[in-house]
DNA sequence: CCCGTAGATGTAATCGATTCCACGCGTCAC
DNA sequence: GTGACGCGTGGAATCGATTACATCTACGGG
């Protein structure tokens, strides 16, 4: 492969001035430029990016690290990040973290040794030493959907607490009493914050959060079925599961069908995050939907603006709310679209 | 950030030492390993990949070009691809084309720009010039799902040819004999394979595959939805649809849904690619399945063959018919698991 | 006792770019 | 006429690693 070295000897000219071309720098005469420019055509020179690099010490290279690419919530989540950065010129490596720490770990590892210019967490746990050491030595570092609370680092998510909010007001006219939650781990900050805002809702009505109806999930499809399953062998089981991810959902519809139950009218059920697939399931699925694609652009504009210099900014989008039919028929006015 | 010349110092050796240790070299003094291994668990030390990249002319890093990351067919296969990488040593960067030719190219180029040790392609169309460049230039390359003739490359992927038999077998049982497909663009394999295949499949029952039955679509859902609307304003629709790939089926359900339709009463269904949400549709898709995760692995070990210097392997699995009822109800014993 | 050899280590070249510095030359102002 | 300045250019240092080659030491055999 051609080096700048060739196309140097091919222009006649020196490698400064072909770098200087390259890098359209204003003091090359325009002689020189023709040939450099017909040197690199003749030899189908392209840059080295990792010479280039390693002299620049950047790489324009942003690392994503998110919890379950298989998760069509990050799924998009992942493409309107590659989308922005390839936008602003950078390029996008993602590291599956499969909700695993240690995974987690080598990804960022992995990312930090390839010298990234920054990176974007979902972090999967509280905090892995690797990842608290980075953010402490300064590697730009912006959180998005998830985060790690006491660190200086930007965090974009959405708050769902009012959407929450609207689905128990929703449940409740729809004359639900007995509500229960499949929650994500404890130690995510959207595992947390959803049961919390979700018991806060029903204490304005004067509802309570039983332990017994607060399942403890892991965010996999697995975990939603076997806490159903446990809620359905409750001497009184719920009325409405409300589960903290789509997946989890997913997992319930399972179980709910396996005993030969329907939904809604044996078990209502709504989920956190919405996805298009939600549309076409038996029944659609009312859910919380986060505007994912505002929020992988706005995590990209605050790494971008950390990376470059610029003050970077945590931004909080508003979670809404999408009436389906998987908590039984809702009034027409308080329909959304599909 | 530490750099070798740092470890060296402070464990009072040369850099050579440093490296030395570092890569395992069997010429080093236990006395000296000792003293290096201090110092870099003291300092904190990570060796620069980009540094070690430009020296060793290898990155340990694999391209991957798939046609559209929020297809769940490609996000498993990056996935499997991912995971088979990582565990032979290998990181991955995925570049999303979207199905478009300039987004692959694009893409294409800045893996070959960070000098990427080889490169998995699922392409888009028939062949950028980027790509036919690289592949004659020898880049390793290795082509997964789709492919392009003509070149000397590798390809894995899956047949579909029998399962599309069963498929039609199936369908010809339950007493359908209009059927219509929507193709996938006909620049790609598989947009062109599963048309022939279903056309010879339909020849063997002595029926036809009229022009009119046979919609031009691109692999995503709105082309599903437009193709499907077509084949329902015909003056005979057919009474069957075989969508190309898994997102041209939900259009086309949507299609049916819009008209206030059913499947399968009013209009039969069936899929290229099965999905884990076909379970959960309204109702269940029948689909062809692929072994999409066989198929990653396979991909990054012919690449990966082909990068270490062993002769790469072109490998072929077979897709299998799913049984479900959006072809209507089948008789129990041709029923398969959902 | 000396030489050959093997092991441990250091020096320096190298990978392919960017960029600081110096140099030559032409132009312009005084 | 000459000094200052700016432009275009090339030489060489540099980024952080790997590795060929040279050097030195110790040890064993003849």
């Amino acid at each position: 492969m051609a080096s700048i070295k060739d196309v140097a000897a091919e222009a006649g000219v020196s490698v400064a001035t072909v770098s200087r071309v390259l890098n359209d720098h204003p003091s090359v005469s325009d002689d020189a430029r023709t040939r450099v420019l017909a040197a690199v055509e003749a030899l189908g020179y392209r840059p080295n990016a990792v010479a280039r690099s390693l002299r620049t010490d950047q790489t324009r290279t942003l690392g994503l690290v998110i919890s379950d690419v298989m998760n069509p919530y990050f799924t998009e989540l992942a493409r309107s990040v590659e989308e922005e950065a390839r936008a602003l010129g950078y390029s996008v490596i993602i590291g599956n973290a499969d909700e695993r720490p240690d995974l987690q770990d080598h990804h960022v590892t992995t990312l930090l040794d390839r010298r990234i210019d920054g990176l974007l967490v979902s972090p999967t746990d509280g905090g892995s030493p690797r990842m608290l050491d980075a953010a402490r030595a300064g590697t730009p570092m912006v959180f998005v959907d998830r985060w790690i609370p006491g660190l200086d680092v930007p965090v974009v998510r959405s708050d769902g607490r009012a959407a929450v909010r609207d689905l128990v007001a929703h449940l409740h006219g729809l004359g639900h009493r007995r509500l229960a939650i499949i929650a994500g781990p404890a130690a995510t900050t959207t595992g947390s914050e959803r049961v919390e805002a979700f018991r806060a809702a029903l204490a304005e009505y004067g509802l309570p959060l039983p332990d017994a109806y607060t399942g403890q999930g892991d965010f996999q499809a697995e975990s939603g079925r076997r806490v159903t399953e446990g809620f359905l062998d409750l001497p009184e089981p719920p009325e409405v599961v409300f589960a903290a991810d789509n997946l989890m959902a997913l997992g319930a519809l399972d179980a709910v069908r396996a005993r030969g139950l329907r939904v809604p009218h044996d078990l209502a059920l709504a989920a956190f995050d919405d996805i298009p697939w939600f549309v076409h399931t038996d029944p659609p699925i009312t859910a919380i939907a986060q505007p994912t694609g505002e929020l992988g652009r706005a995590a990209v504009r605050a790494l971008v603006d950390r990376i470059e210099g610029r003050p970077p900014q945590s931004v909080t989008f508003t979670a809404r709310l999408v009436v389906r039919r998987s908590c039984g028929e809702s009034p027409v006015t308080n329909r959304s679209q599909t």
